[in-house]
RNA sequence: GGGGGUGUGGCGGAAUGGCAGACGCUACGGACUUAAAAUCCGUUGACCGCAAGGUCGUGUGGGUUCAAGUCCCACCACCCCCA
């Protein structure tokens, strides 16, 4: 064997012999418990860069573990593959879209396997490919026939040049086409959505089960449903009309003074009086073109139009003027609200905008406010007035105050009804694109949308597109695609050109893996009702909303159409930190220098100003001139340094700055660790069995306790908080005692460097199989099961007791291991280290905590 | 504005309420070498001291406790999410 460690010529030898061997084949064998690990699947880029690796390796460290601990584990691997980057490369350079993705994917699919992540390929999903969008398609139609999915008018993004709809990705910060340059427009288009609202409270109420998930996450899931309780309340108009308003403050209904509705109310023309027509028109034109942001910013000055109609307050039969303004939205609530100026910030601006009246409801104590004087609004306590009823209540939410009791009150007397409402919206899934999977749906002019019989599917995408970048999407151009019978009564009718928004792709691909060669159902139910839940789900924070929202209202639609039998699909989850880059930064120019231009990295100055540089670490990217390829790290040092830096570096929800000189020293532990192994199998005197003696010598002692903290340590790291970093410093430290080590000829020695191996073997897979072999096993190191902990070897004969006084640290002393208590007080209070401290004071208590420490409370 | 998180040496980071700074990086000193690289050994929180040793020290200020980086209260700074 050569002498050094030379991870190119290792490397690829164990990757491949790791797939003829079928190591990482997921296997059936119902005796063993499952164990189902993954990772979010990349877009298909082309390049894979230093975030995937950090994922794929946590996910692999794991997924490796749990094989050696007998698990049979499911570690798949996929392509989220359609998108917006593939249809740009067509119309930027003419190619077709597919082959881009394609081609995209065997290269990253190389990178990948030089890394030695476990995947087994042969559940490979591509959400581009006819025989998964089939299934996409086909669980589309489940929420269609559920009644979950439908269509209405919502706006899009226009591009009035290039006459095409655009993504949000496809417009600038200014709001301008990233094309065309024009100002993009706001255009009013039919399209399709999935009713997630009806699945709001579930999706709510289920983030209880998931203690396996970061408080974060579930927090940020809860904000993004919105759930807000508080009552429908139904105003009629002078003409007889029912405006429905929702508020959480229906206890102020006494101090509502107009109404306001959100221009694009279905009401609003018939409210308009004749007088008030042009200028409703006007308003109603200027709103459609805002963004929701505009409209609903803080602080901005508040605009709107009267109706020139009025409606009756329910509770009091005060005649209010109906106004409609752009901060209400139509898709928030009913798009309607009851406008009480004392006591809701934005509700008093635009009265005082508009010089309507300010009616106090609740009065603070020791205060006596007035409407017509004060100068903002008060949202906060006090007694309810002038409110009928409720005169005297304690204003606010908790029970017996003001909310519960108008809410009691509008039931009682048939005026509303208490309910929650929800930030959150349907879910826009239309997309004019072609990338993407076709939505199943055939309009007829007499059955309207029919769907797609199962038989049909895949609907598929049509080859030898056009893309332009202009005009009507790809899709809607191919006459012959879009021209066919209607499935119900086979009259002409035409095909939905919608493509879906590609995280329905997303939404339910690690269920596919569960049975991902299925042709004749999306997955058997035995299946996936084997596999899932997921046990360990890894990926980026950033979806930490959208994505895993998505996923989990599908699995609740599936469970509830009796697909599969589990309510939520990921256990636990990880969510890891970005890596980032070193930046050289000129703080003057806001300029980013390139490393290689910089002179003296110790003293960095712009070669260009000569100003110092700032040195940041940020998100790595091209602009930056910070990133680091893969792939050169790989080359320089091999994949398992690249493994090993990105565990030891940083813990995995944080952070990760990229620094050579870390990298440097992780390949020099590995290369320690070589020297170790290959000293000790090239050395005569070594033991050749790890046997246990009957009796160890105290060397011997010493390192067996260290060699089973390590497998402790180690198994704990990797299979609680996941601590990678430090598993990574427990290895060292073994290592550190292996070198150490005073009786490298005992089998307590042989004992250790194979638990080295083994406990590395996840970690840094190619070199520990490289050595595990050339300690003359002809097996695999990760068919090993993993290491159990003797607890007899970690008990040591003597501790070391910490002696304080006053809780001062003062010194240690070494104490017998079978000292008692009451030993271990005595054998402390004759010490000479206490002594030297509480000799002639007197001692008015003692702590004694065994095996850490003793502590005196003297006078 | 509301909600959440983080704050520890020159740096990344360790510490079930029990020796703060594990493990690593950097820097410095030494060994080996003609020399260098690699490797190995040592030092590396601050201050005082020749030394033994001592004092201080986990964003700031208070508190609980025999004992606080850790628990409680207030504040400051930065980051994230929702507005």
């Amino acid at each position: 064997m050569e002498a050094r460690y030379t991870p190119a010529e290792i490397e690829e030898k164990w990757q491949k012999a790791w797939v003829e061997q079928g190591l990482y084949k997921t296997l059936d064998d119902p005796q063993k418990p499952k164990f189902y690990t993954l990772s979010m699947f990349p877009y298909p880029s082309g390049n894979l860069h230093m975030g995937h690796v950090r994922v794929y390796t946590i996910v692999d460290v794991i997924a490796r573990l749990r094989r050696m601990q007998g698990y049979r584990v499911l570690n798949p691997m996929g392509w989220d593959a359609f998108g917006l980057p593939a249809e740009n490369a067509a119309i930027e350079r003419g190619v077709p879209p597919a082959k881009w993705t394609y081609q995209n994917i065997a290269q990253m699919r190389q990178q990948l396997d030089q890394l030695g992540i476990s995947f087994d390929w042969e559940r490979e999903v591509t959400t581009c490919a006819p025989d998964y969008y089939k299934w996409t398609q086909w669980i589309f139609l489940q929420f269609f026939q559920s009644g979950l999915a439908y269509q209405k008018e919502a706006t899009v993004n226009w591009d009035p040049i290039d006459q095409t709809v655009l993504a949000n990705e496809q417009v600038d910060s200014e709001g301008k086409s990233w094309r065309s340059g024009a100002l993009v427009e706001r255009k009013q288009l039919r399209q399709w959505f999935l009713k997630i609202t009806d699945y709001a409270d579930q999706l709510l109420a289920d983030l209880d089960q998931l203690s396996g998930w970061p408080e974060k996450v579930r927090l940020m899931q809860a904000n993004w449903i919105g759930k807000s309780t508080g009552a429908h309340v139904t105003f009629t108009t002078e003409a007889g009309d029912e405006i429905t308003v929702f508020t959480t403050r229906p206890d102020t209904l006494w101090g509502a003074t107009f109404m306001v509705l959100s221009p694009e109310h279905p009401l609003v023309e018939k409210l308009t009086t004749p007088e008030q027509a042009k200028a409703i028109q006007t308003y109603q034109a200027e709103a459609a073109a805002k963004s929701e942001l505009d409209r609903t910013a803080e602080g901005r000055e508040k605009t709107g139009v009267w109706t020139g109609s009025y409606a009756i307050n329910p509770v009091n039969d005060e005649k209010i003027p109906i106004w409609i303004a752009d901060y209400v939205l139509m898709d928030y609530g009913t798009g309607a609200i009851m406008a009480v100026p004392a006591h809701d910030q934005r509700d008093f601006e635009f009265a005082r905008q508009f010089n309507l009246p300010v009616k106090v409801v609740v009065q603070p104590e020791g205060e006596t406010l007035d409407g017509a004087t004060m100068s903002q609004a008060h949202p906060g306590e006090g007694v309810m007035v002038n409110s009928g009823p409720l005169n005297g209540v304690t204003a606010g939410k908790e029970p017996g105050q003001s909310v519960e009791a108008a809410v009691q009150w509008l039931e009682q007397n048939g005026k509303g009804k208490g309910t929650a409402n929800y930030r959150l919206r349907d879910w826009l899934i239309s997309r004019q694109r072609y990338w993407g999977a076709p939505i199943p749906i055939i309009h007829c002019p007499d059955c309207g949308a029919v769907p797609v019989p199962d038989a049909d599917l895949p609907v598929c995408l049509p080859e030898e597109v056009e893309f332009s970048g202009r005009g009507p999407s790809p899709l809607a151009k191919m006459e012959n695609w879009i021209n066919v019978s209607c499935p119900a009564c086979g009259k002409p009718a035409k095909r939905e050109t919608d493509t879906m928004d590609t995280f329905i792709c997303s939404s339910w691909y690690y269920l596919r893996y569960s049975d991902a060669k299925n042709d004749a159902q999306v997955f058997a139910p035995d299946k996936v009702n084997d596999w899932l839940p997921v046990d360990q789900y890894v990926g980026g924070i950033e979806h930490a909303i959208l994505h895993l929202l998505y996923s989990r209202f599908f699995t609740k639609v599936l469970r509830d159409r009796g697909l599969l039998n589990f309510d939520e699909p990921f256990q636990r989850l990880l969510t890891q930190g970005m890596v980032q880059g070193k930046t050289y930064k000129n703080p003057k120019t806001g300029k980013y220098v390139i490393p290689a231009n910089v002179a003296d990295v110790n003293n960095p100055t712009d070669p260009e100003t000569g100003d110092p540089l700032e040195v940041v670490y940020e998100k790595m990217s091209k602009s930056k001139h910070n990133g680091v390829a893969p792939g050169d790290v790989v080359k320089k040092y091999g994949a398992d340094t690249a493994r090993m830096f990105i565990l030891f570096k940083a813990p995995p929800e944080k952070d990760l700055e990229w620094e050579d000189a870390d990298v440097e020293g992780q390949f020099r532990f590995l290369n320690r660790v070589w020297r170790l192994v290959t000293e000790f199998a090239d050395n005569p005197a070594s033991a050749k069995s790890s046997k246990p003696k009957q009796q160890w010598t105290k060397p011997e002692k010493d390192l067996r306790r260290a060699i089973h903290i390590a497998i402790k340590e180690v198994t704990e790291d990797l299979t609680g908080e996941y601590q990678f970093n430090t598993a990574v410093s427990e290895l060292m430290k073994l290592s550190n005692a292996l070198t150490d080590a005073t009786c490298k000829d005992s089998p307590a020695y042989a004992e250790g460097i194979e638990a080295l191996l083994i406990l590395l073997a996840p970690f840094a897979p190619h070199i520990a199989d490289e050595l595990w072999h050339y300690l003359g096993h002809s097996d695999s190191v990760h068919t090993q099961s993993w290491l159990t902990v003797d607890a007899a070897a970690l008990v040591a004969d003597e501790m070391t007791i910490v002696i304080q006084v006053l809780g001062k640290t003062k010194g240690t002393i070494q104490v017998s291991a079978q000292a008692s208590k009451d030993e271990l007080e005595q054998i402390a209070r004759e010490s000479e280290l206490a002594q030297k401290f509480i000799a002639g004071k007197e001692v008015k208590k003692v702590i004694v905590v065994p095996g850490k420490l003793v502590n005196f409370v003297v006078a």
